[in-house]
DNA sequence: ATGAAGATTGCCT
DNA sequence: GGCAATCTTCATG
């Protein structure tokens, strides 16, 4: 079932840890594609140097400034996009979960189309293993960029991990890999991935051990380009 | 107007 | 483990 907006009306380092194990789904005209979410991260916005919030409001944070429960989807490196439900933690925070992981629990190959390049096959785990890698799996890009994830009938939306659809679909396949990971469902936390300020702050949650997760790697700043001697 | 860096990924050695 | 790809955004001049 949906998750209720007041889920995401409080600080998103509270909302975070708890949205492991819900489950993120994508409706469009190719199919459906359903993932539970394994590894996210917590960003304060205002208050937090590594948030795209940090300077304040513009055009492509401003979603994050507006009412929980949305989706902000931003373009980096040229080429991905990923996705965040914003939180609300004091009015104006900014606050947001960046979705880095999950697991494909139903169209999964749709999901495989939308990633394959080329003739290389893709590894069941690695679908949705990394926040780009996650928003190509659901055929997420800019359009779903203030996107209502709470809202009865919306194309993208956030459903409690009991209940769903997908998981419900699951239960009557009964694939028993699927349905309880051979891995334990501990929540552990670590820095964020990527995050060159604010890098020794741990908000960052996901399921130990759990094979979904993305590789960590630390920030690496780009070298400048040689100069002509 | 201009440029540097980026909440990443995939391919190369 | 290293680096290129690729382009938007933001800060600075």
């Amino acid at each position: 079932m949906l998750i209720p907006r007041k889920f995401f009306a409080r600080p998103s380092v509270e909302a975070a840890p708890d949205l492991l194990g819900s489950v993120l789904e994508h409706e469009t005209a190719d199919g459906l594609v359903a993932v539970e979410l394994t590894e996210v991260e917590a960003y304060a916005g205002r208050s937090d140097p590594a948030s795209h919030a940090y300077r304040g409001k513009t055009a492509r944070n401003a979603v994050m400034f507006g009412p929980p429960g949305h989706a902000y989807v931003y373009f980096t490196y040229g080429m991905h996009f990923c996705v965040n439900v914003v939180c609300l933690g004091e009015e104006g925070s900014a606050s947001a979960v960046l979705l880095r992981a999950g697991r494909v629990i139903a169209g999964e190959e749709l999901a495989c189309a939308r990633r394959t390049r080329g003739t290389t096959a893709i590894a069941p785990r690695d679908l949705a293993r990394g926040p780009a890698r996650l928003c190509q799996a659901l055929g997420i890009d800019r359009s779903q960029n203030g996107a209502d994830m709470v809202s009865a009938g919306s194309p993208l939306r956030m459903l409690s991990g009991a209940g769903n659809p997908a998981r419900s679909a699951l239960l009557a396949s009964g694939d028993e890999t699927l349905i309880h990971p051979a891995t334990p469902r501990r929540i552990v936390t670590g820095p964020r991935v990527g995050v060159s300020s604010a890098a020794e702050i741990p908000w960052r949650f996901w399921y130990d051990g759990d094979p979904t997760v993305s590789v960590y790697r630390a920030h690496v700043p780009r070298q400048p380009k040689p100069v002509t001697p």
